[in-house]
RNA sequence: GUGGCUGUAGCUCAGCUGGUUAGAGCGUCGGUUUGUGGUACCGAAGGUCGCGGGUUCGAGCCCCGUCAGCCACCCCA
């Protein structure tokens, strides 16, 4: 006897049993949905990249994250870390192709080599969309409107999505003469929701920025209300600063069209303490929040940039777009058990009753699924009580239970597992009634 | 990558200052006589106490290492 090997995943790596790979796909599903009625065509991209392609950006942090190796062509090869950098190389190699605008959706799985914690894995997959070639304000507020769209189809019930724009950022940052630590501030006011004010106020002075500065940018956590108060709060903090008064305009224009197009008021907000990380973002930004969890952290976040693929291309591409992180979401509705159990993703049981009707079962069956219904049919004619059981637990909706007295009658029945009720269809033999009935009461069953 | 906490049956945990064959609830499987589940009763299976090493007459309990999970920093989905 050879020892076994104990079976076991990488750290961040994990496995999905089916209650999870159906909640998984089912969100995709949606996602899917959601983007292909804005517009946005799904493209691919290999998992595996040049190293030069994905370490173009000379980012220390991703350089650290990712993961690398020299294939058996000896070539310096990378996984992809997210899925804008592939696009960026996409767009560059493409862009003659597909021409501008162009929107994309990608929905993929990406790797990094970071530590693990709840919701932040090593192997996970992101819902990637993106509108390049255009600079107009319709595709940043379409941007927002899709990832409203998404949240809610998805079925969350609350969430809140916070919106700002990077040029309010540089505008405070011009009048207050901070130009040259941009990436200090934006760092310290990103901690503001985690941390103590003191803390980072103490972080900013130990930079080198005076403490009534510090307090002033501090202020901005302060400010909060409807759009237009906290725009409101901005405008002495933004002064003269023509690129700050940009950002306060768009970001005014930005909620006039998304009460245009029926978002309810307070889904949606101004946190002018966002600036995200990536440094790419120049204009509008956005993450949002669990209402219930907002230690889990954005769950879907994006923003505009002017110049996506200037690494690997002269011309310039700007575009918007955000990410859904959806094992994230996943493993956050996990956590508050909102996740529905089902372990199938089959509406119907059939029981195997009378192992001498196996013939009639699997025509009965193929009707069905000919019909678009999914079927699972038992293998075995064990215990009608033992097939229930397990019936019930996976979560079907319905059971058929056909047995010899059935058949001879002409009839089946139907029961709904979930409340117990059954019903008698009376088929005569007649597939095609039997599908109609099975049809209707998986309709009836809610 | 750095620091802290944790790791006992599928799950949630108990296991007194180290001492004989490691327990409970839930779950799973089987049964409570012929064709009907989630309630009740009976019974069974399932753990080399994450893994490896050390200290000890003796370790699930102590020490070291390692792997994994959680938390913080960092960064982000």
């Amino acid at each position: 006897m050879p020892p076994v090997i104990t079976p076991r995943t990488l750290k961040g790596f994990r496995d999905l049993l089916p209650a999870q790979a159906l909640a998984r796909e089912q969100v995709l599903q949606t996602a899917r949905q959601v983007y292909r009625s804005y517009g946005f065509a799904p493209i691919d991209t290999p998992a595996l990249e040049y190293l030069e392609i994905l370490t173009g950006k000379g980012s220390e942090e991703t350089d650290k994250q990712l993961y690398r190796f020299t294939d058996h062509g000896n070539r310096q090869v990378g996984m992809r870390f997210d899925l804008t950098v592939p696009f960026a190389r996409f767009a560059a190699q493409h862009i003659g192709a597909i021409g501008t605008p162009f929107k994309r959706y990608h929905l993929a799985t990406v790797w990094r080599g970071e530590n693990t914690q709840r919701g932040r894995y090593r192997e996970f997959m992101q819902c990637d969309f993106d509108t390049i070639g255009t600079t107009s304000p319709v595709a940043d507020l379409e941007t927002v409107l899709v990832v409203h769209d998404l949240l809610e189809a998805i079925g969350l019930e609350r969430f809140t999505i916070r919106l700002n724009d990077r040029r309010i950022l540089s505008g405070i940052l011009q009048t207050l003469g901070l130009t040259e630590q941009t990436t200090v501030v934006l760092r310290g006011l990103d901690k503001l929701g985690k941390q103590p004010a003191e803390a980072v106020a103490r972080e900013l002075t130990g930079h080198g920025i005076p403490a009534a500065t510090a307090d002033r940018l501090l202020s901005l956590a302060g400010l909060s209300g409807t759009a237009t108060d906290v725009l409101a709060g901005l405008e002495p903090l933004v002064g003269a600063a023509e690129v700050g008064q940009a950002g306060i305009k768009a970001l005014a224009n930005l909620f006039t069209g998304l009460a245009a197009a029926g978002v309810p008021a307070g889904r949606v907000l101004i946190d002018p303490v966002i600036a995200r990380g990536l440094d790419y973002y120049t204009g509008i930004v956005l993450e949002s929040f669990l209402d219930e969890m907002p230690g889990l952290g954005s769950i879907c976040s994006g923003g505009r940039y002017d110049n996506l693929a200037g690494l690997y291309t002269k011309q310039q591409l700007p575009g918007v777009g955000a990410s859904l992180g959806i094992d994230r979401l996943l493993a956050g509705l996990e956590e508050c058990d909102q996740l529905e159990g089902a372990e199938t993703p089959a509406d119907i049981f059939l029981a195997h009753f009378d192992h001498a009707h196996v013939a009639d079962y699997l025509r009965i069956a193929a009707a069905l699924r000919a019909a678009g219904m999914a079927v699972d049919f038992f293998p075995e004619p064990k215990k009608l009580g033992q097939q229930l059981k397990w019936a019930g637990k996976k979560g079907f909706r319905l059971a058929l239970v056909i047995g010899s007295d059935e058949f001879a009658g002409g009839t089946a029945q139907v029961k709904h597992l979930a409340t117990q009720q059954a019903a008698t269809i009376n088929w005569h033999g007649d597939l095609a009634v039997l599908v109609d009935a099975v049809h209707s009461q998986l309709e009836a069953g809610g």
